[in-house]
DNA sequence: CTATCGTACTATGTCTGTCGTAGTATAAAA
DNA sequence: TTTTATACTACGACAGACATAGTACGATAG
């Protein structure tokens, strides 16, 4: 198998989106993309994950919708990111360096630590 | 607030569990103890979610139980990783190497790419 | 002309890990 | 005797991710 689960990104989708909004809006399918190639193809955000994203975002006035016409002249929602979505990114961020911090203490490169036979078995 | 959320942590409260199984049998107030101060204080995982990370993962087959007494002459719940327990953990380790991985991609030290000043903020 | 593909979404409901709240029980300490 | 630390269990709420499904439209292929 191996990727990305679900629960490890949870909470870090809209980070991830915050930062692609930081320069310029977008709208659902360039983000998609985006994480897609940004991620080397490692990881690709559902549609419901994004748009879902989206909703809950705005609600909580990280970003702000607008609709404007494409150049092949369909309507698209982009989103632009608040004052307030950028605080939250750069908390988000400094989460990030925390948690990296933190997990990588329970994380030993080969799955083990000093480990003799007999550990493994035995109670009585 | 700082701190690290339980959205971020989710998914990870096993893997730290198992690291602290790897060496030894232990406890739910030990490991609790131990998730504590190997942190640096800076993560306390809760009751209720270690908890129930033992009933999951001893239902995965990735923990099992034991009772025994302890010095104190009470009775303690000990548990004891199983061989796929490891496969599991070292598999959450590397996955957890991708994720860092993929995940920096998207932060930025400061949470700020090229950005004029004038979108910073004033308090001057 | 029709079918398919890529784009651009919305709706609805399920699943799962975390967490709040609360309660039980025992030994040691105050 | 009350509090504190230890060592749990039960129950329900919550929220983010996801599966599934459907709508709509333009461009491209056959």
């Amino acid at each position: 198998m191996s990727g990305i689960s679900s629960d490890v990104i949870r909470g870090y989708n809209d980070t991830m989106i915050l930062y692609l909004l930081l320069d310029r809006p977008s709208y659902g399918y360039e983000i998609s993309k985006m994480i897609r190639s940004l991620s080397g193809e490692k990881y690709v955000i559902k549609e419901t994950t994004l748009y879902s994203a989206f909703t809950r975002m705005e609600k909580n006035g990280f970003i702000m919708s607008f609709s404007q016409l494409a150049e092949n002249g369909k309507r698209r929602t982009y989103y632009r990111i608040t004052e307030s979505g950028r605080r939250y990114y750069r908390d988000k961020c400094e989460e990030w360096l925390l948690t990296q911090e933190v997990i990588s203490k329970f994380i030993s490169p080969k799955g083990q630590r000093s480990l003799t036979e007999r550990d493994v078995t035995g109670s009585s």
